[in-house]
DNA sequence: ACAAACCCTACTTAGCTGATGGAGTAAATT
DNA sequence: AATTTACTCCATCAGCTAAGTAGGGTTTGT
């Protein structure tokens, strides 16, 4: 199927990147776009769509930057897909948030193909609307410290 | 996300076609795109590709056609849906199908979005693994016989 | 030989993704 | 008021893919 898009990947990035910053006040375009490696200006769209969906705010002129404007377990991955990657169903006839009907489906209450489509869209948006950048920050977390107890070199030992 | 690819939905409809009329000898490709309005030429390609993938059959020459190869209980969803639409995997460094790791991660065993990431594939993969043919089609059964239950005016009563 | 029917290669068109460039606007400092 | 710092907006571009079209080529049955 296809793969999440560049901007969604480096969205989710950027925004673990301001939820661990996000006592330290607004973060710059291009101080993230450097740590990051995402290219600055296509950096500057996707900061500016997350700004007009309501998941950052931003602040111009000397001092300012970017900040979450949400609490990161109030941003759920879900919301990012969707906002750049459309909708979550693999059919338009089992979507919740742009249903379409298919063109040549008579009948879609009778659609075999439509119930398990419609299957995959459930369990798929059970995950990513149950999931929000708090729980990705803790769940690396988890893992990196899982790693140090396995292998005590890296230094990361607790 | 991205939706299935008209391909993929026409090869879906294309199966099933075949799998209803798979005791009647070959069926034509001029038929198949009649009845189930699918351009001719574009089905020939989906056809071809099925047959040289071992789904279908094909016979050359006058009294010639498409036939299932497999049983339709044998033919999953998963395998057509890759077969046109790649891997089922939101990000290449979870797929089985097709690995690959992101290009910027500089380590996945510790990146938290991939962790979500895989149980989105998980999920999606036993649903679309776990279904076939026959599947589709006896749920198709199943909710037609339910309607005619519910609405006996249909003439589709039992 | 002929016609039926699948096989194969190439092409076209439109739309999307990822990215870039540059001018505009707002805020803080001097 | 001028200057600097940063975000905002608009326009453009190259490359790619999906969907479909075109036109022969090959095989088979009669």
């Amino acid at each position: 199927m296809r793969v999440l898009s560049q901007k969604t990947k480096y969205a989710l990035r950027a925004l673990q990147y301001l939820a661990l910053r996000r006592h330290e006040g607004p973060v710059l375009i291009s101080d993230l776009s450097e740590d990051e490696k995402i290219p600055r200006k296509f950096l500057e769209l996707i900061l500016l769509e997350l700004k007009n969906n309501g998941i950052l705010q931003s602040k111009k002129g000397k001092g300012g930057g970017y900040a979450l404007r949400k609490a990161p377990a109030e941003i759920t991955l879900g919301q990012v897909v969707r906002l750049f990657d459309g909708p979550v169903a693999l059919m338009p006839c089992v979507s919740e948030s742009a249903y379409a009907p298919c063109p040549e489906c008579h009948d879609e209450a009778v659609c075999g193909t439509r119930f398990f489509m419609k299957e995959v869209r459930d369990a798929t948006a059970k995950i990513l609307d149950g999931t929000t950048i708090a729980d990705v920050l803790s769940r690396s977390q988890l893992l990196e410290s899982k790693r140090a107890l396995s292998s005590p070199a890296t230094g990361y030992q607790i």
